[in-house]
DNA sequence: TTCCGTGCAAATGATTTGCAGGACT
DNA sequence: AGTCCTGCAAATCATTTGCACGGAA
């Protein structure tokens, strides 16, 4: 009941939508990518594994599956969108190294239940927050490697 | 000595660059913007005091004036970016109403706090951040008004 | 003079959309 | 049958850029 095709497919009965081939193939394929990624670097991989689905599916696709909550949707001012797989409830947030490109993830509660603090002071209802720490990580600035061309790489302690 | 078109000047000489009539009027236009505004909204401000300005130059000035710590660019998830004067000093974060794009700052000293220990945490050297907290305004819940087209709203309390 | 800068129009580039033929239910 | 879908190419849209002429130092 956790299996994220299913989900999805529910979402899409309940949206009077199908699971197309496609779009089951591009499900598959995604739960496979452990980093952020492009719409167009999900395109490139699904054409490595022979799949001829059209850029125009893609993102019609990506945009299902994030109103499906199965991915997030981050903007990390690289020009274009990145997606990650959602975990759901372990919210996180992001250090971006804007050298190699690097991202990591943090999560600190205070830092949450401080926020919630400062938008119940202004009256304001959160819908969803962004918080992103821009820098050079540590391997970038000792060795001066940048990240390699394709995924955008997403490491974790 | 802490006269904007003056710093302007001095950082384009600095840059090898020139105070042309054009960009003079830019600054002196945009120091009078006490709000958040995109490149097109300059625009049209300008054309507005007769002053005919090609939106190229509006843009390539923006991205100086930014260069120069005048302004600050935002990206709030809009489709185009917004700019405010910098304060130089005191740095703030938002709270941007998705509804009727109302724009409210917030500083939370102790956000800053852990936000460093964070970077610190993952030898992580920061350059700047973004903290945004999307939802709604308590006078979009209450009159359900949306902002009027035009200059994005920035109200404080 | 000598670059630098400007306006204009064309180019970008990620994402979206209109259409016409296909595919689920 | 009746929709929903897909692929393709063209359209968007904010922003950038190439060029030839105009302007500060």
């Amino acid at each position: 009941m956790s299996d994220p095709v299913e989900t999805f497919q529910r979402f899409l009965r309940q949206q009077g939508l199908k699971l197309t081939t496609q779009r089951e193939r591009i499900v598959r394929r995604v739960l496979k990518i452990k980093k952020h990624f492009s719409a167009e670097e999900l395109f490139d991989l699904l054409r490595k594994d022979r799949s001829r689905i059209s850029k125009a599916t893609v993102y019609r696709t990506l945009s299902l599956l994030v109103e499906a909550r199965l991915l997030d949707e981050h903007d990390f001012e690289l020009g274009h969108k990145l997606y990650e797989q959602s975990q759901r409830d372990e919210h996180h947030d992001h250090l971006i190294c804007v050298a190699c490109r690097a991202i990591f993830e943090f999560h600190n509660h205070e830092i949450e239940r401080l926020q919630e603090q400062v938008a119940a002071e202004h009256d304001f209802a959160i819908t969803y927050h962004t918080h992103q720490i821009f820098g050079t990580c540590e391997e970038y600035r000792t060795t001066g490697k940048l990240c390699p061309r394709g995924l955008a790489r997403t490491r974790r302690d």
